[in-house]
DNA sequence: CATGAATGAGAGTTCATTCAT
DNA sequence: GATGAATGAACTCTCATTCAT
């Protein structure tokens, strides 16, 4: 009979479908996980809360994730997408790439803290290198455009790469500051900050540019 | 005669030989706390367990302090005066000051976590402003040589805030790179990127000094 | 064919007996509860105690109930249950539904004082409304024959409605005397003091229905 | 020498002198009770709150009570009399008389609290004998006036006894259920049903006092 | 796949009481 | 008499995780 031929196929086409349904409802739990972190913050964000708000019991989650800090880290592999969404859509060259990389944490901070949550206070984190790997990835993937602008302006690849390097490390410091509240102490204010950066790291690079330019 | 004069004086010495006991007890504990904190890092740090290397029950220490967050307040005070001491047997200069502060928490990469223990995550804590406070005015305190430096070599008072802010996000910004293992993603080392940017604030601002000095 | 119409049916079954399966274990904490209440008084019934006799860990009791309080209530709510079935058993008539109303708690003096562990010391307790209001109405349930047979003898609504309530401060009062061996001092008996009580209203009231009955 | 006779003499005075001494500070820590207690109720008011208060540690309160429920102990003695004072200041007769003791605990609803402390939740509590025994003398105390006006009525000694133990648990069921909410319940209010209690224990007490006085 | 129950560890905090000084 | 420190036991509650069903 044709049914039992069909049956693999069916099978087959069965299991798609719910593999499919499968990752929509990963998908959901994450989504779940996100308004909860964004709602409630790391401290808030227990895998109870998570579960609770996906319409799921705590258990349940543990069919779509291996543990707590693997929800966080597809919460935080998300929201790398979405920085170097950020930064793809910028304008080229520095100012832009590197304002992008900027205004996407200063406007969104719980991406910040999220970022952070790898560390504990600021210690590695246990993210298994295999979780960790495209993780760092993606990061560094949002800084390229800022460096490719950098050698294009003339910088040679180290030199570009330490630049960058130290401009990421200013983000950073800026912003944790900022959101600590920490750089109020100085009266100071971090975009303002950030913007003096920028304009010294340009005339500290730039000129090279101009002089080939006209050269050419 | 003399006895009635002695009585008070023999209390008062009574009084203050308990206060320094009393105070010396504290500092076990407090050394306690550090010692679990720097070995098990916040998470581990409970109560129960910094009395339990104390050698006390939990609840005794509720004698010394009045809550977990006080012994971390405490902890973070001891930490910045360590940092102050430090800044100020450097030698004068702003080179000399700045690389103080870097160092102190290059080479002591707990007190920076002491540091954040004030966030969570990254958000502002409950340490009440009572504690805070004198925290922060400790803080500015470590970085008030420098900027006096950057002063004496001829920047304006607001100049010289805003350029000492940005030093102290720069370093915060490679230490918690650096601390967290996201410098070696990009094949950088935080003392070589701060001695870069170190030499590139003392080329902005030092030849106004020298200016000065040659109209002199 | 018929598989397909069964499988829901399996599950709704399955989805009763686990539900019959939770509601029997939640009794046996319950059961638990009450005993180590009834052996140890309020104070000495606490969350652990109650989980080590019910062969728990204390978190476990959270999947049953969501606080003490809760468990209490849970208790007091079972101890009403059966003060009605006591009342409801009872001859009709006033005498009846009155004496089964005292001697219910004459003879179970601990389900007195789970009805006051509603109040510290005497205040009011932090039952929420959704748990005290029920719990209020099973009471007023309790005492509802009693009144209804005061109406019956011929008493206006409101006049029974006070007199009922009037016998509830009074059994109370004298249980309450009872219970803590003050009675004694006096050289009373409450039984006794009740039954005189009963004997008075009876008087006050009866007559009415006599003159009614005598005019039919 | 006249002060080696003088001695023993000066050390009486002295002695007698400390004794006052004590004996106030003893009060003081007594008033630092009671208002620590009125505010923050039997909950609230732990031995170190009451030392708090009285402006000493916890231990020191040792010297003057041998444990906390002794503090409660001499409170509530305090009580007793405060009521004996109330009951004799009122009007000669059975109306006055125990219409004071039902208003003293009405207006001063601590002093009720205080009443049911040595009880837990209801159980006798670990008052000694020896503390126990003056107290439920004081109490009987404040009731005798009562019981011998129903005597002055006409009353057997036996009755008024029984008379007065029944007020008593009448007094004590409403204002415990005025007090915890529960005589809202039946929509009463407890001093009219105090009214009516009392107008009928008149009417059943009276006549018997008016015949004799229509004899004589 | 999902549930519901349970574990086991532990959190910070409070308490009455004791006792050397 | 009073202090200050310490005990020891207890408190309710929360957590991530596991696992039989």
């Amino acid at each position: 009979m044709s049914t039992t031929l069909k049956r693999p196929v069916a099978d087959h086409a069965r299991g798609q479908r719910q593999r499919a349904v499968a990752e929509l409802r990963r998908d959901l739990v994450l989504q779940a996980a996100q308004v909860t972190f964004f709602e409630l913050g790391l401290e808030g964000a227990s895998l109870r809360e998570i579960a609770r708000r996906a319409g799921y019991t705590p258990g349940a989650l543990y069919s779509y994730f291996a543990s707590k800090e693997e929800v966080y880290a597809a919460l935080l592999g998300q929201s790398l997408e979405r920085l170097n969404a950020a930064v793809a859509a910028a304008p080229e060259g520095v100012r832009g790439k590197a304002s992008a990389f900027f205004d996407f944490y200063r406007e969104n901070p719980r991406d910040l803290d999220l970022g952070f949550y790898l560390f504990h206070g600021m210690q590695p984190r246990g993210l298994t290198p295999a979780l960790n790997q495209p993780l760092n990835a993606r990061l560094r993937d949002a800084l390229a455009p800022t460096r490719d602008a950098l050698v294009a302006e003339g910088l040679a690849a180290d030199a570009a790469q330490a630049e960058v390097t130290a401009l990421f490390a200013h983000i950073v410091g800026l912003l944790l500051l900022s959101h600590t509240g920490r750089i109020r102490m100085f009266r100071q204010e971090s975009a303002a900050l950030f913007e003096r950066y920028l304009a010294q790291l340009l005339a500290r690079t730039a000129p090279s540019a101009r002089r080939r330019k006209a050269r050419a």
